[in-house]
DNA sequence: AAGTCGTGGGA
DNA sequence: TTCCCAAGACT
């Protein structure tokens, strides 16, 4: 694997190249914490405007968290944001702004959970860690051809890694790993022919690969409904902050009512204004529910509009104001639906 | 310990 | 269109 990955490497803005120092701890947790269930090229983005904002974790944890949630916009699971500030004040207050270099350390820290300190660990430290994710656990279940399916094989899976992973140069075996199953043993058509593992491999000589690992098969995913309140006074729309837990949490956001299962129509709107429906409908698709919303436009007079709750923002700007992608795709559709008619 | 939590891209 | 998936953590 060490030698296939001093080859194949993937370059990436938070790596040192194989072989060579490892790279800032801090620049390791921020990538680890970015590409938790998000896709490298998503993380490409936010990575460089988060380092080059803020360059050390001193700088991330004194920054305000309204600049860190409108930085993290777009990018998704807005709880790894709250938690991240979290972990950047905690290394700052008790670990003197240095990382632990140990899992055990690491472990204690907010938004990180078993692989990230084991990857931290292993990558940014040199420390002998076994590293899970989705793409190891797909290249191990098919290298020993596990048959239990996920989830209930994740401690067969761990274990089976801890047993081939080695104490040198721990954090390449295991981004080597890692870039094997990004970019080879793949979840469907996995290239072979291009493995450095190909001959010890059980699932290639049982001559379908792509079978394993097995998935227990997900629920079918409901749909909910729910209303937008587009309320424009003076070029402005006013925006609100949501509640810190739950479903994008702390993020700026258009007033919306509870997403339901029937459409709730102006049952939650927050003024009791001459509401206008614009045409058409938004989709957005969560992890755990789709979603379908209509937009109501209302516009308040000068003396009810200073009495609504939230922040008056310039519609020309409103791409600066850190809006989850659901709410950009209800804005865009109300700015449009304007302009019809 | 199953449910919650985003988004965009590829097949 | 629809489904699946991507360097998981938290409760």
């Amino acid at each position: 694997m060490l030698a296939w990955y001093d080859r194949h490497a993937r370059a990436l803005p938070w790596r040192s190249p194989p072989g060579t120092p490892p790279p800032d701890p801090y620049r390791v947790w921020l990538s680890e914490v970015m590409l938790q269930q998000t896709t490298v090229a998503a993380v490409r983005t936010h990575f460089a405007r988060f380092t080059q904002r803020w360059p050390t974790v001193r700088d991330l944890a004194a920054a305000h968290d309204e600049a860190v949630m409108t930085a993290w916009a777009g990018l998704g699971y807005y709880a790894r944001a709250r938690n991240m500030l979290a972990c950047a004040r905690a290394v700052v207050a008790d670990h003197g702004g240095h990382f632990p270099g140990d899992e055990q350390g690491l472990l204690t820290l907010p938004g990180i959970g078993r692989y990230t300190a084991a990857a931290i660990a292993a990558i940014a430290f040199g420390r002998r860690a076994v590293v899970v994710d989705g793409n190891v656990e797909r290249v191990v279940a098919r290298l020993f051809a596990v048959e239990t399916p996920l989830p209930a094989a994740k401690p067969e899976l761990y274990a089976l890694t801890d047993r081939i992973t080695p104490s040198e140069r721990p954090g390449d075996f295991a981004q080597a790993m890692m870039d094997l199953g990004a970019t080879i043993c793949t979840p469907r058509n996995p290239l072979c022919a291009l493995c450095p593992l190909d001959r010890d491999c059980a699932a290639r000589a049982s001559g379908d690969p792509a079978r394993l690992p097995r998935k227990v098969p997900k629920a079918a995913r409901p749909r909910r409904y729910g209303t937008i309140f587009w309320i424009e006074h003076d070029g402005a729309v006013l925006l609100v902050r949501r509640p810190d837990k739950g479903l994008l949490g702390g993020m700026r956001a258009l007033p919306t009512g509870p997403w339901v299962e029937a459409d709730p129509g102006l049952a939650d709107a927050p003024a009791a204004l001459d509401w206008r429906w614009i045409g058409g409908h938004v989709e957005h698709v969560f992890t755990h529910f789709a979603l379908e919303l209509r937009v109501a436009c209302g516009l308040p007079e000068k003396g009810c509009a200073s009495q609504l709750d939230g922040e008056w923002w310039p519609i020309e700007r409103l791409d600066t104001a850190g809006l989850p992608t659901v709410f950009a795709k209800a804005a865009r559709r109300a700015i449009e639906g304007e302009a019809d008619g």
